[in-house]
DNA sequence: CAGCATCCCGATGGATACTG
DNA sequence: CAGTATCCATCGGGATGCTG
């Protein structure tokens, strides 16, 4: 938002823009948990299905499938009976973390108002309904 | 991501880490859109519908309320015929553009080895494929 | 103009079972 | 252990039509 490539063309909206690429990687409930595990070190597959512990192994496989193919997470697999397999930011995906972490910050920031306005907001929309 | 709250407490997984409110907010298509353009300054809703031009009135209307309701908008109605609405966005609304921001500038500066990796990625599984 | 109500389809994603 | 394949319920969200 309010940057330089969004100003200059008119086509924000468009799916082109870089934002909406962006957000595309982050936008689901898993990649964001994935990429905050993986910013600790190199883990396994099985690691992390325990350490999310509501996520499918569908889910699991898939977020880690989509961040290879981005170029964030990089995947090791150890030929080995039983297999291994590792997986860990790239340099690239480690260039994501500052960012998110500006938006966590945020939120941890913000987050007490956020909930205040949504009470507020529940609260007068019940008086309205009760007032019909 | 690497916040303080969230490393503290092992739930950084559960939904009521911050992160989590926060992605909900702004995880989907429209909403990031909407924020972008009120940062331009207040607008009229047939406005907003008219510049993001891919979007239903149904999305727009839902995604506007449910930004009101976090106080990150707000909405002005005047009682006029034919009627008049504006939103702006509040004070905690503009507090949110800058890590936005950040969002968006490490999109624009990375999205070309995004892009790389994922030829490279989609390269190599149709060679895998083809020697299948 | 600025919505709300309704219908409906396709995608998302969970649960389960199977495999190298 | 680290997946893949399949089935199936839910839900987001578009299209349409109506109202103050």
């Amino acid at each position: 938002m309010v940057s330089k490539a969004c100003s200059l063309h008119p086509n924000v909206l468009s799916a082109q823009c870089p934002t909406r690429q962006v957000l595309d990687l982050i936008a689901d409930k898993w990649t964001t948990l994935v990429i905050y595990l993986l910013a600790r070190g190199r883990q396994r597959y099985g690691d992390l299905h325990r350490q999310i512990g509501g996520i499918s192994q569908k889910m699991l496989t898939q977020t880690l499938r989509k961040l290879e193919r981005d170029g964030l997470v990089a995947r090791h697999v150890y030929p080995e009976v039983p297999p291994r397999t590792e997986y860990e930011l790239t340099v690239l995906g480690h260039t994501l973390i500052e960012p998110m972490g500006a938006l966590c910050t945020w939120a941890e920031g913000h987050l007490a108002e956020l909930e205040q306005a949504r009470r507020r907001y529940d609260h007068l929309q019940k008086k309205a309904s009760l007032s019909a």
